[in-house]
DNA sequence: TGACGCAACATTGAATACAATATACAAAAA
DNA sequence: TTTTTGTATATTGTATTCAATGTTGCGTCA
């Protein structure tokens, strides 16, 4: 029988703040001084601070000794190695996936890239970028690799903000679809070292996209 | 001038843990009491907590709320993950320190791949096992991506005992031997993909000596 | 004899109190 | 006026205390 899972406030308090910083409302150099946010959250200062324990060993945030923690601002340099790591995973994930992904997963696939014909047509951004997540989280997802899942998901929220304000720039979404479209394509006809490499390539244009809007 | 990096309180009490699980001195199943450790290490509850929240984010111990941690006992198809997802991301470090290792990052390899022929020929277990440990994260390192780095070395620290264990069955060390050959001339020639494909094949080869270990 | 309930104990979760360290600002000296 | 230094304040790091929950074992009752 499904076990009951109970979450320790610490994850609830890491969720919210996780969630604080991916919307922006705690953007990159934001101090989080744990008097101010103890109040803000209602509790007390030990399970925020392994709340932001938490977030530092994901990434999100960083501590400076006894000056308390800031919300990371990657560099250009570390956005470009983050996505070129991301392609690698998604571009494994995918290799796997051609090689486990049962028809009804792939269907799945199928679905959500008809979907996204749909939002692209009805220009709604949102939706676009959600879907999109959609797509490339549910390929790691069938390479039924457990660690290569969460190692994603983690990698991935820290650049949940990133991909959102890159999103934006719509002058891109056409080729993406496209590339979604070969994507699809390929996973169909289990072509796994073809789709490793345009996973790869499909993040490396959101690289190229990012660095448009840093230059800017 | 070189700051002094200062390593709070919990962070050491981690790096403590972490080693004792990793030499088996808390071997998978310990329960990890919270006020024995305090005893034990002469610190008081909340760093020791604040450090196995790191440990918990980690992967290496899991909690079970209101009952305390234990040292995770990975089954067998969770170990198979973690080194086929451990596979993907050397292959991918030795694909792109194909393209950014500099001839003297390159000679480090060949040293080590050189004193590793000197410890296998002398039959020097634990050396063969550090230097190959050393090849492995060098090519990483060689990648020059900072977070494909880290990754590696969250899951290989988590790999590190059971990848000891499965170093005491020497009768794989003389293709190991060979095969680091292999990766080296690919590395020297700087043959990506072929580098990708040996190293994620390496792993493998662990696996199948790591299931072998538990099967008898 | 076995199952249920209750109580005592053990252990973790959360909150508070205290100590160590950093920052800001003002006063004094050059 | 500028620099330095000391002190006050704010903030984090650590310890301790209190509360909530889980476990164990014994005694009672069917």
């Amino acid at each position: 029988m499904e076990p009951i899972h109970r979450q320790p406030l610490a994850l609830q308090v890491a969720s919210r703040i996780r969630d604080l910083i991916a919307t922006d409302q705690f953007p990159p150099g934001t101090p989080l001084k744990e008097v101010n946010l103890c109040k803000q959250l209602s509790v007390s200062r030990t399970p925020l601070r392994e709340a932001l324990k938490q977030l530092i060993a994901e990434g999100l945030v960083e501590q400076i000794p006894y000056r308390g923690v800031v919300v990371c601002n990657p560099d250009q340099a570390s956005i470009e190695q983050m996505l070129e790591l991301l392609g690698a995973l998604e571009g494994f994930a995918g290799e796997m996936a051609c090689l486990r992904a049962t028809p009804e997963e792939i269907d799945v696939i199928r679905v959500l890239t008809q979907q996204m014909h749909e939002t692209y047509e009805k220009d709604e951004r949102l939706s676009y970028y959600k879907i999109n997540q959609s797509i490339h989280r549910s390929i790691v997802e069938f390479s039924k690799n457990g660690e290569l899942i969460r190692s994603h998901e983690r990698l991935n929220s820290r650049l949940y903000r990133i991909r959102f304000l890159s999103n934006r720039r719509t002058d891109r979404w056409h080729t993406a679809i496209e590339e979604h479209d070969v994507i699809l394509r390929n996973l169909e006809q289990r072509e796994g070292l073809k789709l490793n490499k345009l996973l790869r390539e499909h993040l490396g244009h959101t690289w190229t996209k990012v660095k448009d809007l840093y230059d800017s």
